[in-house]
This record gives C-alpha cells, structure tokens and sequence, in this order.
DNA sequence: AATTTAGTGTTGCAGTTGCAACAATTTTAC
DNA sequence: GTAAAATTGTTGCAACTGCAACACTAAATT
C-alpha cells in the first residue's frame, strides 16, 4: 500500500508509523459525501488521502460548485496550497476514505534529526512539484481561444501521456467539459465536427487520432 | 536585498553564501531579451531570480509564443514544476538580470546538517505553495464562461488582494487579455459596457467597483 | 527631439458558443 | 431488480466573441 503512494516512497512502514506518532498525525475516516472539514481548520495542515478519493469543491456566493480538484489515493490537499480569501472550501470524500493528517510545522521541526521526515519532505516537495505540472497543464488548455482547439490540445496531450494515438478518455464527457470550462452540448457539437471531418475517430470513449 | 527576496527570509547572507559554495551554485548574469537556456539543460536545477525579471515562455508547434509566467525578484523557475513532453520551454530575461542555479538534489542532502540549506528548503516549499496558490487563481478566472464574469471574477479577486473596492490595475489591458485568454477588443468592448452600465468605474487603469 | 514601438479605443462582421430543452441510454443506489 | 439519478446525444436560436482593420496616444529607444 505504502509503495503504491508515491509520498510514501522509499519510506519504510514502520518508521513512518513511528513519525506519525511523533509529529501527532492523525488519521480519520470518511463515509462517501461526508466534508472532510478537519483539514480547513489549521492553516499549515496537510492532508493525505490514504485510502478512497475526494473532491476539492468551491462554494460561489451564488451557491455554485466547481471541482478544483479530485484527490485520489497517495494525494495530498492543503489551505497552503489554496487562496485564502477565495469563497468557500472544502473536501467532500467521493467514496469512503481514510485521511492522514499532519502539520507541516512539526513535519519540517523533524527533518534535521529524522530521516524518514526528510524522505517524507523530499517526496512531498515532489508532489508539489507535480502539482504545479498539472496547473500548468490545465492552464494550457484553457488559453486556447475555441472548443475546437481546447478539444485538440487535449487530445494531443493524452497522445505524449500515453505515446500513442489511441486512448481511453477516463472522463466522462460532462466532466471533460467542466474541464475545458466550457459548454458540454458545445463540446459535443464541435467533438462531432472533428469526428466529421476526420480528424479524430471515437469509439466509445476510446479516442484514436487520425492525422 | 536578501531580505526582500521570500525564498532568503530568517536566511543570513554570509551562510547562504557558505551553503552556495557547499552545493555548487552557479550564477549567471543575462542581458534584457537573453534567452536564459541553463536551467533547462538539467531536471531537478532550480533557478533563482537574483535580480530583474524574466518570462517563462512556450513557443507552440506553429511558433505562436505564450508566457507561461512572469518571473521576477525572487522567484523560482524549474523544469521540475513544467510538464516535460511539452513544445519548448525557455525563460527569457526581461531586463538585465541575474540568475542563480542550485540543484535541487545537492540542496536535499544538506538539509540534515547545514541549517541554512534546511530553511532554504523550507522557504523554496512555500514558494512552490505560493505558485500552486496563483494558478489556482488563474484558473478560476480562466474557467469563467464569458468575458464579462472573467472581468469581474478578476476584479472581485483584486479587490480581496487588496481589501479595496477601489484599486490600481498594474497591467497593461493587453497583457490582462492574455492572461485571461480573451481577444483584446472584445474584452475592451465588454470593460465598456461593465462601465456604461454603472458596474465599475475606470479612470485611467483605476478600478472602482460600483456595487 | 525625433522616430519607432507598444498600448488603447472602436467597429463591422462572420463564425462560435452558451443556453434551454428534450429524448434516449447508462449507471448508481436502495 | 427497479426506481432514481447521471450521462449522452442532438437542435434552434440568440448572444457573445474572435478577427481584421484602423486611428490615436503613450512609452521607449537612439
């Protein structure tokens, strides 16, 4: 389990509990929809998702949602890593889950004498640093000026991703629009253009470009 | 000079000068418009902005060019937090400039004995959260369905930067455009029908919000 | 101080997009 | 296993937006 989450990579189990205990981590379980509010409380707190997924979720004044986010396992979410005088937010777990959390404060205080905190750290940096790629990414599609470019920039990334031209989208098409942040039906009206015009086939879900 | 710089903070210039030399720091001094190539010669080389500015620029397949960021005094560039199977990335001095290059992994090993390279560490991480924090910015305004709410999802969050209904744009409407992904005549169409229907109030790049 | 370059302000027009609405299908939940 | 909820597929239409083009002003460069 440890192994498959790359924050936990190279860290031995057992040390890992031991720092746990050390730096007061502290694990709690979600049940499917329940807000993960834990984490919102103390600027500075980490969250780790150990086992399930979760969504980050904005509130608009006007009672809107938007995803900024979905967590899956070995993820980490924290207010460091969000604008602080933004609208409301949260984590919502999309199946049961199992939140590790720790303080980035105590976290830091333990590197110098504790190696398995440096690892923790080092591989933590790291996520970050992945992190910020796929902001990037995201910004990158969402500079394009139409649905058509938006569709083919994404397209042409899961091509460099899978280093192929054929691959599943493991979106759905509602989120995938949500997504590129724009209209679903729009999308649907400009991904049968491309379809059309030979520039892509798609069989159910799975994408092949053809130029 | 240290002091203004976030990634020097609780940092003695003389120590940072020793921990330098310890991890081989290389800086380099650029010319306004020098394209500073270094720092992408190597994964895991970080560079610091010593001083001046510089853009971090993707030329496309088709040779349009985007600025990806805007660096300046203190801030940190690396091809650690870019995707890598991206169109070509350069950075781009946009004055004279000096530029530092550490590596990453250098900086890593010392933290457990050299206390200065463990703040450093600790500063260049919540750098790394700031940047996170700025995307998601972006991105929120970015994913805004017209150019109307783009304006006034920027202006809402200018005015919360600076607790003011009343603040100065501090770019060009032109570089506003891009960084809202918008045709520039369409968003100044769309600012002077904000303005003639008593949304906000602009005299020469000062904002005020009017409701 | 003069010239070049960059930024602002505006408009017509055509093509693109969001919205609303609906049917059909698939997936999820009890 | 069935009802409810979510996703897909489609369309007309009005509104929005990008593009091209131009005049004008401000800023930078020599």
């Amino acid at each position: 389990m440890t192994s498959i989450n790359k924050l936990y990579k190279d860290i031995d189990e057992k040390e890992l509990k031991r720092l746990f205990t050390i730096i007061n981590a502290n694990t709690l379980e979600y049940k499917n929809n329940q807000t993960i509010a834990y984490s919102m409380r103390n600027r500075n707190m980490i969250g780790i998702i150990e086992e399930g997924s979760a969504n980050l979720v904005r509130f608009d004044y006007n009672g809107s949602r938007t995803i900024i986010e979905e967590l899956n396992n070995g993820d980490v979410f924290s207010d460091m890593f969000l604008s602080s005088n933004n609208s409301e937010l949260v984590a919502i777990a999309t199946s049961n889950c199992k939140v590790t959390f720790i303080e980035y404060d105590q976290l830091t205080k333990k590197i110098k004498t504790n190696n398995t905190a440096a690892i923790l750290m080092d591989n933590l940096f790291k996520l970050l640093s992945d992190k910020l790629i796929n902001k990037n990414e995201r910004i990158e599609l969402l500079t394009a000026r139409s649905i058509r470019n938006k569709l083919l920039s994404y397209f042409e990334l899961q091509e460099k991703k899978y280093n192929s031209k054929s691959f599943n989208l493991n979106l759905t098409y509602t989120d995938l629009a949500d997504y590129l942040a724009v209209d679903r039906s729009a999308m649907m009206r400009e991904l049968k253009n491309l379809k059309d015009e030979g520039f892509i086939k798609d069989v159910n879900k799975k994408i092949t470009i053809l130029y």
